[in-house]
DNA sequence: TCAGACGGTTTGCAGTACAAACTAGTCTGC
DNA sequence: GCAGACTAGTTTGTACTGCAAACCGTCTGA
């Protein structure tokens, strides 16, 4: 096992696990392509529950990859997402991870 | 919630998860190239444990995504995997899919 | 004969995604 | 002013899953 050859498989084994998840992936990828994002918003378009929206949410500010601002708009509150610098980076390192396993197909 | 707007990020969402786990990917993808692959082949090219190969096959050959064959050479077992017209199928749409995701970036 | 290698499989555990249940507060009707 | 419905999310419970360590049967070499 000493000089094993570099096949595009392992690529795959060194996936961002935390990007990798579709829920999170959606949720990334909307935020991508927007400055900032409500709650209901990515409710309506990545079309998921709440609690998932929610707990995934979490992770992804725990792995620093989001940020969260709550404000009261009115008496209401709004939870709003974005990506911070080192999501955005994540994300698109998992991208260019991800078009390197597809290259020649 | 009549008529939702179709985001990209939906189809994250949709992804067959079977073909979407890293591992089942990397050994999927080695499969697509060639027409059988011995165990040993598996665990050199991948990298993975003997176990993850073991159970990750398990689960890809009651998708009905691989075709497990045993035999033995001479005296020793051999196992060897290759994808069936189904998992070709599988891997393919996973792809179209995944790709239809990155268009844009 | 018996220690170790070979070729895998099974098991135990730790982590995870998911939706249902819940919380906290606001608004509406009466 | 109070019951009930709605809004905006969070927490909880469960069922699943990936992972590597432990295991199993067989073979080989000394």
């Amino acid at each position: 096992m000493t000089d094993e050859p570099e096949h595009i498989a392992r690529r795959f084994l060194s996936l961002d696990r935390m990007v990798h998840e579709p829920a999170r992936l959606a949720i990334m990828t909307v935020l991508a392509e927007a400055e900032e994002v409500e709650f209901r918003f990515l409710e309506a378009v990545t079309g998921l529950t709440k609690g998932n929206i929610s707990s995934h949410a979490a992770k992804l500010e725990v792995a620093g990859y989001i940020s969260v601002r709550k404000e009261f708009r009115g008496k209401v509150p709004v939870t709003s997402y974005s990506l911070t610098a080192h999501g955005r980076e994540a994300l698109a390192s998992y991208r260019a991870n991800l078009r390197a396993t597809m290259e020649p197909g």
